[in-house]
DNA sequence: GTGAAAGCGCTAACAC
DNA sequence: GTGTTAGCGCTTTCAC
């Protein structure tokens, strides 16, 4: 259990100044010195072991090659595979990531945000954002990198990186259109969510397109994108408006819950409701009748988050966009029945 | 983007000495203080904001206030769980952890375990151990702090934290033998890993114990824990076996793939077969037709790991358990089926 | 009770 | 080409 061996042991070892040690390890400046003064002092790195202490490279040079991610809750399998999209980019480059779970509350993001600060963290990519967030929007005008993900902060030109909620909401109503459905409701997702509300807005703009007036639209906001209020929303559309014959829901797990809700009252999916999701989160291939949904690329979406932290980061070339809009697809299954048109 | 406020920003703000200032914001040595003083000094901190340089007290100290924590791929949902409980011990005491993902590439694991020692973590749990592994081995001999979780590792003390996997082999097996199935066959987990063993193992004990022969077992050992394996040996069995009426499987994702081969192939679970798992993973409820399997609590399990390595980091009384091991319960859904017992 | 000084392991001016 | 020196922000002896 000996210490670990420092570049000042490896100087004693082979009788030159640490410096020199230091610029031998250094690939960058290890051309300034005799090559054969370079390969005594790899040989004596080698021989004892010797590993660079990045905690005092990150005091001196004043970056700790450490990025925080913050994500709502890592068991919400949406975000592992932006997690590994994330590390894909940044492990190479030697970046290590802090994630931390905010479960949604303020509070403790504020805290997590302070901790990740103290920890010198060189950036963050947040995904847990809230449309509005003071904690976000005041590390980044002291000049921290932050890019966010998935959603969008209103108050301040932090980049972000989303998908295209727009077009996804209207590749599946256009989907359950073409299919004859004609009373769509929507289980929309919290207002407070940058999602939430982008998705709510696109479904909107598609009916408005469609010719349905907006006063005629059924739509129910949960309070969290969670299964609980897509039971609890789908039951306040059929009771409101029993002739809905599909739901387009905000996203996955509001669609498990709405799906839920109406098996077991007597209106299973799809034969009486066709019902659809957005996000194409894992496993849902394997949960019956195979939910309808719009893909999205969660791996490419850290991976470009991360890039673009980077990116800020390096701080070289000019700045980097604002906006990063990355493509959805439409992943059909088998929650969408085909129907007349009831008129 | 000003310079975050230092101690030294802070003594020069109030006219005193940095060791002073450093004193008086620490609760341990602030009471040797005038009051006065420290009131002046936390009133001037807070004013410029002052937060903690971590990296310079983990500098001093030689303590990171971080451990690493390694597992094969947060994207297979048995982590996360895990991730939330070491999170929910060691937040608390003011650890971050960073954690990496092996992908079960030996290569790749000592590759981080030399990233994590450089970022000087104060301990590793590793989630990943093969059952011989010398990278870990090497950094727990250096004096590491290291648990491993789920899985243990053969040739060093490593305390270990594991769930009872002979009792939840033996519960699933009585559950089968109960309902009838004597032609039970085992889909084996990889013999390098110690939970794949252990469960053979418990099987072939268990068998045993019911009177059947060693060699009239039918056992088919999987290459990963991965569904296409499942779906590879799940044929093996059914080919080489076809009046097996059971399969008993390492996990739940070699049971996922057996099912799916079976289904394919007219042997639908579970008419035809009946299939248990192993882990019970989030999701298992909602596909069908419900996974019979052992209950596994890996937010406990979780944060059982941390409990320890803190105790080991920390260094204080006598030594910590070298062997932990967790209960497990039988969760039963819908994948087996009662038949009449042919002998 | 407070200040002075050293040092954690490293890098980067600046000398020579 | 290599040594000297200073310093990143903090804690901790040792004085007084």
């Amino acid at each position: 259990m000996s210490r670990r061996p420092t570049l000042k042991d490896i100087a004693r070892e082979t009788g030159v100044h640490v410096s020199t040690v230091s610029r031998a390890l250094d690939p960058q400046k290890r051309s300034s010195l005799t090559e054969e003064i370079v390969v005594k002092i790899r040989q004596a790195a080698d021989r004892l072991g010797y590993r660079p202490n990045r905690i005092a490279f990150s005091l001196r040079k004043q970056k700790s090659m450490t990025v925080g991610v913050m994500i709502p809750d890592i068991t919400n399998m949406i975000f592992p595979p932006i997690v590994r999209g994330i590390e894909s980019v940044m492990e190479p480059l030697g970046y290590a990531s802090i994630i931390v779970n905010t479960d949604g509350d303020s509070d403790r993001e504020r805290r997590l945000t302070e901790t990740l600060q103290e920890r010198g963290v060189d950036g963050i990519i947040h995904t847990a954002v809230l449309r509005s967030d003071p904690n976000i929007v005041e590390a980044a005008r002291q000049g921290l990198p932050v890019v966010t993900l998935n959603r969008k902060v209103e108050e301040a030109e932090i980049p972000y990186v989303i998908n295209d909620e727009e077009a996804g909401i209207r590749m599946i109503f256009d989907h359950l259109h073409d299919h004859g459905h004609r009373r769509i409701a929507h289980l929309a997702g919290p207002r407070d969510l940058s999602t939430g509300l982008l998705r709510r807005e696109a479904f909107c703009s598609v009916a408005r397109d469609y010719g349905l007036s907006a006063d005629a639209l059924v739509i129910e906001e949960a309070c969290r994108f969670e299964e609980e209020e897509g039971r609890r929303c789908a039951k306040e559309i059929l009771s409101r408006s029993p002739e809905t014959t599909a739901i387009l829901c905000a996203n996955d797990r509001l669609a498990l819950g709405a799906m839920d809700y109406c098996a077991r009252n007597g209106h299973p999916c799809p034969d009486k409701i066709s019902i659809t999701g957005f996000n194409d989160m894992p496993f849902l291939d394997l949960i019956p009748p195979g939910l309808t949904t719009v893909r999205i690329e969660q791996f490419d979406a850290g991976a470009t988050a991360a890039r673009l932290l980077v990116q800020m980061i390096d701080g070289c070339d000019g700045k980097v966009p604002r906006e990063t809009v990355l493509p959805v697809s439409l992943k059909c299954r088998n929650s969408v029945l085909r129907i007349e048109p009831d008129h």
